[in-house]
DNA sequence: CTGATTTCTTAACCTAGGTTATTTCCCATT
DNA sequence: AATGGGAAATAACCTAGGTTAAGAAATCAG
């Protein structure tokens, strides 16, 4: 298993020896996933939480009326899961799939606590992760309330990398900024224009 | 200082001892908020994160057209910073206002860390705190982008507590759910009539 | 390579929610 | 009790973005 992406990820945040990368990478197990293959399916209870080593994955939820809404992307290097399921252990509301082929690292929820109490410094990890990603959705809540369509679009293509703007289809960057297929397809040959 | 509330809090989450609620105690500062005082300011560096021990705050930006968002209500038990600040210790975005006279602990981020290496379970609670608050944000999310605003407007009032939705003005809860004062008028004397 | 399926674009029309303006209702202060 | 000022209600009108539909382009399966 190449837990070099992994370990590069975590050493960012806080500093462990290659012998307790070593344990970390234990509590891991791979797993490969061709193109539109579901991780964790709406329905069931999520007890794990997915690495990204390769490829990218998204996370959606499908309204009353069958539409579908993207809640993130998580290419390379991010994570992913249904976190109300893992932490509540209630049936999951969001799938969880790969947009193309991918790689990742599951890490299940139910050894997690015993990682944290042998490498304490996993738990700091997680925790600063946590705070990074909440404060991220604040600031989507925020976009949403304040900016246009349009300069949601246009944040958004700023914000991710270039593989996830241009390499996804767009039906899915329209179902992340709350829009229609429709109406991006229309702002965006408007942008083209000026 | 009574610690009352935020002993009971912290216990909810993880177990200490009263010698160890104690020490936790001491990191602590009281603070005094009478009605509309801003206790973090849009443009500072915020260094704390206030835990509410009576009365109610709100945390906001104002928009490039002069029109505020609301982030967070915090009523008491609750949690509030501009959380962004604080991690990347750079300028603020939100301000952070009583709306009602109220009562804030305030921990500085700078002594956060010796707090966690001395009680690790303070960690711990940071940790699953943080988790619940993002999702609760990613709920949020999702409900902005699936929901009409009359249904948001009916799952606040079924979420926040009596309190925050009957004692607050309503311009707020517009702010909030994402509409205008007008526009909650018109809904809520809809939702009466039927 | 070819037909089938999904995605994207365009355009006409529609609606949820915003804007502006006026009136009424609270209160807090004097 | 009078008065001034923000908060809420109402209503006429407006617009960002949704809906529907139909064709073009890209992708996929065999």
């Amino acid at each position: 298993m190449d837990i070099s992406v992994l370990a590069k990820h975590i050493r960012l945040k806080v500093d462990l020896s290659d012998a307790e990368i070593e344990i970390v990478a234990s509590y891991f197990v791979e797993k490969e996933l061709p193109k539109k293959t579901i991780l964790f399916r709406e329905g069931t209870i999520v007890d794990a939480i997915a690495f990204v080593v390769e490829g990218c994955l998204r996370s959606y939820s499908i309204d009353e009326n069958g539409f579908e809404h993207i809640l993130q992307f998580a290419p390379e290097g991010w994570w992913i899961t249904d976190m109300l399921s893992v932490i509540k252990g209630q049936k999951s509301v969001l799938n969880v799939e790969s947009i193309v082929d991918s790689k990742v690292l599951l890490l299940k929820r139910s050894t997690q606590d015993e990682l944290f109490d042998k490498i304490p410094k996993m738990e700091r990890f997680f925790r600063i992760l946590t705070e990074n990603a909440l404060c991220a959705t604040r600031q989507r809540v925020i976009e949403g309330m304040s900016l246009t369509a349009k300069d949601r679009y246009i944040n958004f293509c700023e914000t991710y990398p270039e593989t996830v703007v241009n390499h996804i289809p767009q039906k899915y960057v329209a179902a992340y900024i709350g829009v229609t297929p429709e109406f991006l397809s229309k702002m965006r040959s408007q942008l083209y224009r000026s």
